[in-house]
DNA sequence: ATGCCATATCACATATGA
């Protein structure tokens, strides 16, 4: 079974890409961020033509999450986190789907740090990780999956130096990470990939696609009955390359059955 | 400090992104 987690950066201009993707490599699950749509104007006609169930929550002209499911639709665990009843950002859904607690997460960006913003993505982590120990006391194989916006270690990005003041790399973004992976949850492509080097993103700007300089921030966390079963975790490398592409490549596990 | 590119919206200018 694959579970994949792609930020689309907007569903409307992505959706030839999405339904090709969808069509190409066949995902049991697809965590979508960024659809940056309404409710309302969530395309689920194309989706379901595809062949795909889809649970969403949207938020007009940014932010914006879904979980899709080949063949049957998402039963909704919940959206939103606790903790910040004044949050409106439409950044988290949970769903029970083939066996499989599934969490589709935009992680707050943070930039410019410091300030209210980065603030904000600090909060934002507590309470994700508040919400994960939830999760976790449950016992059920569980993937926590999305654009984490942090950059895990210098090993995942193509120039310290250059992302040195972002606020995906600053120490406070990256001890919030580690305290969820202190936790127990496995990072899925860090556990296959540890020598590092492997991108999920590439800036639009300053040609680093073609140079080939981009940065790992979409994740996949797994509860212990789920990283049992871990068979692979890789990225859709291909997919970022192609025409009208969003900024981020899907990025997947496969798990055993 | 800003633009570089891209997507969006009370669209020909501005917010947001990473």
């Amino acid at each position: 079974m694959r579970i994949a987690t792609y930020n689309i950066n907007g569903i409307k201009a992505r959706l030839p890409r999405l339904i090709e993707w969808l069509s190409e490599t066949q995902p049991d699950v697809a965590c979508l961020q960024e659809i940056k749509t309404s409710d309302e104007t969530f395309p689920v006609k194309d989706i379901e033509d595809a062949g795909y169930g889809v649970i969403w929550h949207g938020q007009k002209g940014f932010n914006g999450v879904a979980i899709l499911a080949r063949g049957e639709t998402p039963v909704e665990v919940r959206r939103g986190l606790d903790g910040e009843p004044e949050d409106e950002h439409s950044r988290y859904i949970e769903a029970d789907v083939k066996g499989v607690r599934v969490a589709s997460i935009y992680l707050p960006n943070g930039n410019p740090q410091p300030g209210p913003k980065f603030d904000y993505k600090l909060r934002w982590m507590k309470r994700l990780r508040d919400r994960a120990q939830q999760i976790w006391a449950e016992e059920v194989p569980a993937i926590l999956a999305g654009d984490y916006n942090v950059i895990p270690r210098d090993k995942d990005v193509y120039s310290v130096k250059a992302m040195a003041d972002d606020a995906l790399m600053q120490p406070e973004s990256r001890a919030a990470y580690r305290r969820i992976l202190g936790d127990g949850w496995t990072d899925a492509i860090l556990s296959k990939h540890p020598a590092g080097g492997v991108w999920t993103f590439w800036d639009y700007q300053m040609n680093a696609w073609p140079r080939d300089a981009g940065f790992r921030i979409d994740h996949l966390l797994l509860s212990p009955a789920a990283a049992d079963r871990l068979i692979d975790a890789q990225v859709d490398k291909d997919f970022r390359g192609r025409e009208k592409a969003s900024d981020h490549a899907p990025t997947w596990v496969e798990l055993a059955g």
